[in-house]
DNA sequence: TTTATCATGTAAATTGTTACATGATTTA
DNA sequence: TAAATCATGTAACAATTTACATGATAAA
């Protein structure tokens, strides 16, 4: 169970849910994402658990947050996830997945459509990665080295997120052309 | 929905459950992997929508399977999908979220520990995929420009997944080095 | 004769997505 | 004043995993 561990990767300072759902679409989103109507229930159910402790947060103006920390029982919990060892070979990749029956498609010139497409949205996701590095990069003065363990640790992952993005790029390239060369075998 | 999509792509050529189960763990495990307690019932679900049709092989011997094809509608419905372009930025990686959040463990040394098993991980990946293409290889005269459709679009997923791999390999590498060195900085 | 493989399923629980419902505050 | 953002949730549905249940055949 990964979402309930990532949650409470987060909670070592106190968040509400809406809080939780912006650092999943700001820091997370590249390997994962979740909805505000999954992570409610989820804070209710860690909470039940004993793995977050919540205060309402009767702010100056507007509705009543409720914030949520995580416990000395929760962090030992994200600690047995990562004592567990590393989580692999569960990943879904539905382009792949497209990409392996493209053969289905009526010829090759729509292959190649969808292979350019593919290397469109590749290309916008590097450039946000580009962009998240140029931040850390001004915001901290000897990246990526010197981090404090908080941002390195991340890091590494915005890391492996460029290298592989910018692998998927140069994939559709030579793809595309392999599929071209084929089509004019004959 | 890419699981019945995926099992269409399949069911060019006639299978029972069982033999879609073993397809998915043989060809399609670097990108999608299905249990047989979910291939069954949406088997049951794609007939009542007419995307295949079955009949049962009382064959020779043992229990009788049920072999399902896919319908004309089917073929359609496999066409839009892949028609409908990439699905792409949902993927869930549960070990980049842990790298994410190593930092809570004990010390530097269970980060080491943790992306060294991580490693060891990727290089029995990269093993088996090299395995499969050795296999190709052999069983093709010239792999891997003049395969048959059917082999080709397959083959550039397994193109892919070399190159990923190995960049995770290298990447686990890289972060250990940079962990040590981080480390011995005082 | 035991283990592995063939073969099909159901049940229960968990996880995740989409749609719905509500209402305040802030910005353009 | 309209749209965006803040804020919390429920309901219904879909997808996925884990456990259970059964029994035949083939290989060691």
């Amino acid at each position: 169970m990964s979402l309930k561990h990532i949650m409470l990767g987060i909670l070592h300072e106190p968040h509400s849910g809406y809080d939780l759902k912006k650092r999943f679409d700001k820091s997370l989103r590249n390997f994962w994402r979740a909805e505000l109507s999954q992570i409610y229930p989820a804070l209710q159910k860690m909470e039940k658990d004993g793995w977050v402790s919540s205060k309402a947060d009767e702010s100056d103006i507007g509705p009543t947050r409720r914030v949520y920390t995580r416990s000395a029982q929760g962090r030992n919990e994200l600690q047995s996830w990562l004592q567990g060892g590393p989580t692999v070979g569960t990943e879904k990749i539905a382009y792949l997945a497209q990409v392996f029956f493209l053969a289905n498609l009526e010829d090759d010139e729509k292959a190649i459509e969808f292979m350019q497409d593919l290397r469109k949205h590749m290309m916008e996701w590097l450039q946000t990665l580009q962009t998240t590095e140029k931040e850390w990069r001004s915001n901290h003065p000897r990246y990526p080295d010197d981090l404090p363990d908080e941002a390195f640790y991340p890091q590494l992952t915005l890391d492996l997120g460029l290298t592989k993005v910018r692998a998927n790029v140069e994939w559709c390239d030579r793809s595309i052309e392999r599929i071209r060369a084929r089509a004019s075998r004959f």
